[in-house]
RNA sequence: GGCGACAUAGCCAAGUGGUAAGGCACGAGUCUGCAAAACUCUGAUUCCCCGGUUCAAAUCCGGGUGUCGCCUCCA
């Protein structure tokens, strides 16, 4: 079936197919590694496993790579301040490496806690310092770039078209706007592609132009062009990396191959918090880990992001998280009544599922609409095996562990409170409601809650 | 100052010319000693406002209003 994915290159919805027949090359723009990844950060990495799932589900295999971050990101505007590894080093005192080590960890913790898989290739940018200062030289050697006495700037005049992804015009910028104006460099918007290391810089490695580091945006070049060639399919990365990053992407690969990168240059918009940004100063800045905390499966999270598509804000509310909790409970409940079920169901019914949910997949990840045929699915009220493994073929796609319980925080009930469970019990063998219910107030003022099913009483920490 | 996005029921939201998907919550009913759970049913004559184009607009155009974002580190 035909894919389109929206092409922020193009501005278009654009029919997708690889460049080699088989095999996707996949290059997503990773984290730096210098704090927690937020739930807002996550968002983009959900798309990008959606993304994954999706291509694997069409039959395609993946060649993957992500980068890590861990030099030569900023801090401040304009190619000068700190390195932000640098400054979260010096603030938990301890060394770069170890920074790095220690939030590249936690982040793909989170990857596995919200089910998302990791790309075949991750490359981090200290362990290519080499094939950057290559393709600084090859900029070098090939006119793009030239020095100054703090940097080697890429100049963005002798491109053609600079801003080809987000559509500025160089001409009617203002220079020194925001930032101020380094009179060294040719143009206002010729970015840093390798810096001179103070003196007592830590990270800094030996080059033509002596102890320097990388810029940020060289690394992206270097190993995606190492690892999937010059040419490669899709790039993906969050929507703020649009102006900046991708473009001096563009811009390197051009200047050092003469070719845009990627084919298709895909961007996940980004999460609002009760309909406004994310920001430390709101304190809302919110972690898997807080999600986990407030008594939340980190998979409703996803659930909620699959109601939005990923090329829209999706607006964060702790009441959208419950709702979303709530949905994926049902939804698994819906799966575990499929399965195992008798009635016959016809294959072509079978398909005509099939089909819906893979057209909205492959239109551009429409996962509120597939979405909906999965709840169509759910809500059938023929049970049948079949729909079960329809489901948990799904799965492949949305991976939300539809066969699985979900990863509510156990806690041990204490025994004071089974003890009361089972006087209530023995009150209801004998009929004595007043009893009974006044056990069960006294098991919810102590924080629990009662229910009685078919399986027996369950008892849950309010 | 420049650029852009969005505005659909209580909440999260699909839908880009043909007469408002889906989920959650709420409400009603069935069931149960009651409650919960489960099951069933239910919600926008209308898509921010005002004009226009059209046989037909939530969808296109113009003008408002509002919210958010980018241009500076950000996914």
């Amino acid at each position: 079936m035909e894919i389109k994915f929206y092409n922020t290159l193009t501005k278009t919805k654009d029919i997708f197919e690889p460049i080699d027949k088989k095999t996707v090359r996949i290059y997503s723009c990773g984290p730096t590694v210098y704090k927690d990844a937020t739930i807002g950060n996550m968002k983009s990495y959900i798309f990008m496993d959606t993304l994954r799932r999706a291509l694997r589900y069409n039959g395609y295999e993946l060649q993957h790579a992500m980068n890590i971050t861990d030099v030569g990101h900023l801090v401040s505007d304009g190619d000068e301040g700190e390195d932000k590894m640098l400054k979260a080093a010096r603030e938990e005192k301890k060394s770069p490496l170890e920074i790095a080590a220690f939030y590249t960890e936690r982040f793909f913790k989170d990857f596995e806690r919200l089910n998302i898989d990791k790309p075949e290739i991750i490359c981090k940018a200290t362990e290519h310092i080499d094939d950057m200062l290559k393709f600084v030289e090859k900029l070098m050697e090939n006119g793009y770039a030239y020095e100054t006495s703090t940097a080697i700037y890429f100049d963005v005049s002798k491109l053609d078209a600079y801003g080809i992804l987000s559509g500025i015009d160089l001409r009617r910028q203002r220079a020194g706007a925001r930032v101020e104006v380094d009179e060294e460099k040719k143009n206002p918007y010729d970015f840093a592609l390798w810096i001179k290391a103070p003196e007592n810089h830590i990270m800094k490695w030996e080059s033509p132009w002596g102890l320097c580091y990388p810029g940020w945006h060289i690394e992206c070049s270097a190993m995606s062009n190492k690892y999937l060639g010059e040419q490669f399919d899709i790039h993906t990365g969050g929507i703020d990396l649009v102006p900046t990053h991708h473009e001096n992407e563009i811009a390197q690969s051009k200047g050092a191959t003469g070719k845009i990168p990627a084919r298709f240059w895909m961007h996940c918009e980004f999460l609002l918090i009760d309909g406004g940004k994310m920001s430390k100063s709101l304190g809302n800045t919110y972690l898997v880990q807080d999600i986990i905390d407030r008594g939340y499966d980190p998979l409703a999270y996803k659930m909620l992001c699959f109601t939005s598509h990923y090329r829209n804000k999706l607006n964060f509310t702790w009441e959208g998280l419950e709702n979303a909790q709530n949905s994926l409970i049902k939804l698994k409940e819906g799966y575990a009544k499929h399965n195992g079920g008798t009635v016959e169901v016809s294959d072509s019914e079978i398909e005509e599922y099939k089909n819906k949910f893979l057209e909205a997949i492959n239109d551009d990840l429409n996962m509120p609409v597939a979405m909906s045929v999965v709840w169509d699915i759910v809500k059938n009220p023929n049970k049948s095996q079949k729909f079960a493994n329809l489901l948990l073929d799904f799965d492949k796609v949305l991976g939300i562990k539809i066969d699985e319980p979900i990863q509510k925080k156990t806690e041990e009930i204490p025994t004071e409170i089974l003890e009361l469970v089972e006087k209530r019990k023995t009150a209801k063998a004998n009929k004595e409601w007043n009893l009974a219910d006044e056990i069960r107030n006294e098991i919810q003022e102590k924080g629990y809650s009662v229910k009685d099913t078919k399986e027996g009483t369950v008892i849950e920490k309010i």
